[in-house]
Parts: structure tokens; C-alpha cells; sequence
DNA sequence: CCCTGAGGCTAACGACGTTAGCCAAGGAGG
DNA sequence: CCTCCTTGGCTAACGTCGTTAGCCTCAGGG
């Protein structure tokens, strides 16, 4: 498992900062994520956040920062230690928790803003690569990471009218997967 | 193949009005669909276009009701005559060719401000009855599903890194997927 | 001792969705 | 024919958003 690439440091108040963002976040939805909402719980006003960030697309380029370090990091636990079920039970068991786990920052990190730009290059590819370690084969890993997104995106959106067994559902596709 | 459920009728003012929000948001994005914009195309003051429409969610209501309906429709079709590869290949390609052709559109449809209390009853069932009929079991098809999903998105998205050969992975998804 | 830069502040701008309230045209009923 | 009411436009304005400009304070270094 190669490792992931060195991330650009924070100041303590920039941490400060990206805390209560992603607090925000995960406890109100998307649309209580403003600057004057954030400069309020960090216990400033929102134009002195621009002393810290050039903007708030800074401020969720970080977050996405952090949701792709962790699940790169949870997928390359997975397949590190795959259990008796195989590797891609374990990389897809891995994505679905985290994933659900923080709903909102994983809509930021998939959704149409994502900021590629702001991000550390070579940060999305890792979290990536697991697919690749899972599948061996390119176009599987690109076809299965596709699958676990699309599960993911559509059971946080509450998209299946029968989501009465999702479990079964996602082993389905961890089977066709899994076949030589 | 059961028939689409009948939709609302739109006045000739409310029909001039969505198509005029499709324009706009296929030719410029989601940002540039405002009211004001509008308004402007349609040759009124946007607080004129609620004499038409509640609001916003209203107006983008009735343009995921058409990408619904003419998703459900392509299909429908693809899915009544599937070629030679089978049925699984046919919804797939149908899927695909849908999305890409209209991403803002399909963006609307499957994100997160998905104003479902605003559809017609049934419609978003209707298009997606195609999976089922295709597999012949609710869990696969709902993983059929979601990996077109995941495809058409991050395909929308650019979010593929070797987008060189996606034809490829679409046909690894749609091999996975048709075994028994 | 001054000076500078970091990091707060208020005021304000231009967008957004939306509401309130006004007014003209036109058809229905006496 | 006159009156009334509905339909569908309008302007003005409100509160929110991200963001900018410009001011002030204060700690640290020459």
C-alpha cells in the first residue's frame, strides 16, 4: 500500500476553523454551512474568517481534504486485512460505513463544487486506489468504485423505495464483482 | 411494460417558463437558473413568475419531472427491444446516452434538493421499473441501478482520472451484472 | 520608541429568493 | 352599459448570502 501524500499544514486557528465547519456540517445540512454561521460558533465575525481562508471554498476544499485522507484511509485498512469474505466485501463494507458514517462532508466530497483545484494532488488517486488493489483489473476497479458511489449517493438520498434490505443489495453487487 | 402515470397539465405561460429554465440551466449551469434569469428570458420580472409557479422548487420540480419522464421513457424502450447483448447492455447504454446528454438536467434529478413532494405519484417508480424488468430480481436490479448511477455521475462529474476508455468499464459493470 | 504586520472589527455591495402592495385589462352579472 | 372581480403584470423592499474596503488595536522586533 503506497502511502498517502503529506498534506499541507494548518494553523491552530485554521483547525479551529475546519472543526466547527465540519460540526456544522454534519449537525445542520449544507445550507447552515455559511461564514456567519461559522464565524459565530468560532466566536468571530465572518469577514475575519477571510484572515484565515481566501474564501469558503477554501474552507470546503479542507473539509473534502479530510473526508478523502480518511476514507483513502479506511479503504486501504480494508484491503489490507480483508476478511474471510474477500477483499471486495471488505473495500465495499468500508466505503458504505464511512460513508454513512458522515453523510453531509461525503455529499460535499462527491457533489458537483468539489474544488479539485485546492486539493493535495495526488490525495484523490490514493483514496482511490484501493479499488485498483481490490480488482486488479482497471476497468473492474473503475466499474466497482462506481458501484459502491452509486450505492452510497443513492441509500444518503434516500433514493430506494425498498430500502427495506440494502444489505442484500450491496452483497449483490459485491458478487457480480467478485466473479472471475 | 406499464404505462407512465399522467402528469399534470401545464398552462402554455408555465410550459413557456420550464422550457425556458431548461435553456438556461442546460446552457449555463445551476447557477445561472434564478428567477431574475428567467424572468429576463421570458420577458417578465421575476416576481411575476410567481404568479405562475409558488417558487423556485416548483420550477425545478417540473423540469425533473420531464428528465423522470423521459428517462423512464428511453428506458422503457431499451428494455422492449434490447438488441443482440442482451437487456442489461440495452439499459445501460440507454441510461448513459440520457445523462450525458442532458448532465445539468440529470445533476437536478439526482441531487440532493430532489423535491419529491412536488412529483407525480408513481413517476420516479415508473422510471425506474426498467431495472427490474431487465434483471428479474429487486436486488440486483437495485445494484444495476446504482452502479448506472455512479457511472453516469462520476462520468458527469469528470471525476474518472483514465476516462480513455470508459466504454470498457461500462461493459464490465454490464458483464458483471448479466451472469446468473 | 517607533513601526509593522497579524488579526480583529463595522459598513457596505451586489446577488439571491421571496413578499407586499399597486394597477391595468378583460370578462361576467345585473 | 356599468360595475365588479379575477388574472397577471409591475415596483419596492426585506432578509440572507459571499465578499470587499477600510479602520483599529496590539504584540514583537529594529
Amino acid at each position: 500500500m503506497s502511502a498517502a501524500p503529506a498534506r499541507a499544514h494548518r494553523s491552530e486557528r485554521e483547525a479551529e476553523i475546519v472543526a466547527t465547519a465540519r460540526r456544522i456540517l454534519e449537525a445542520q445540512g449544507p445550507d447552515a454551512l455559511t461564514m456567519r454561521r461559522i464565524g459565530d460558533e468560532v466566536g468571530m465575525r465572518a469577514p475575519s474568517l477571510y484572515k484565515h481562508f481566501p474564501g469558503k471554498r477554501h474552507v470546503e476544499a479542507a473539509l473534502v481534504e479530510d473526508a478523502f485522507a480518511e476514507m483513502g484511509a479506511a479503504l486501504h485498512r480494508a484491503v489490507a486485512r480483508p476478511g474471510r469474505r474477500g477483499p471486495v466485501a471488505a473495500i465495499l463494507a468500508a466505503y458504505r460505513e464511512m460513508a454513512l458514517a458522515n453523510p453531509h462532508i461525503y455529499r460535499l466530497a462527491t457533489g458537483p463544487d468539489l474544488p479539485r483545484d485546492l486539493l493535495t494532488p495526488g490525495l484523490e488517486a490514493w483514496s482511490g486506489e484501493p479499488f485498483f488493489l481490490a480488482t486488479g483489473e482497471p476497468h473492474v476497479a473503475q466499474a466497482l468504485w462506481a458501484f459502491s458511489h452509486g450505492m452510497a449517493i443513492l441509500e444518503i438520498e434516500g433514493r430506494f423505495m425498498d430500502a427495506s434490505n440494502l444489505d442484500r443489495t450491496w452483497r449483490s453487487g459485491a458478487q457480480a464483482f467478485s466473479l472471475p
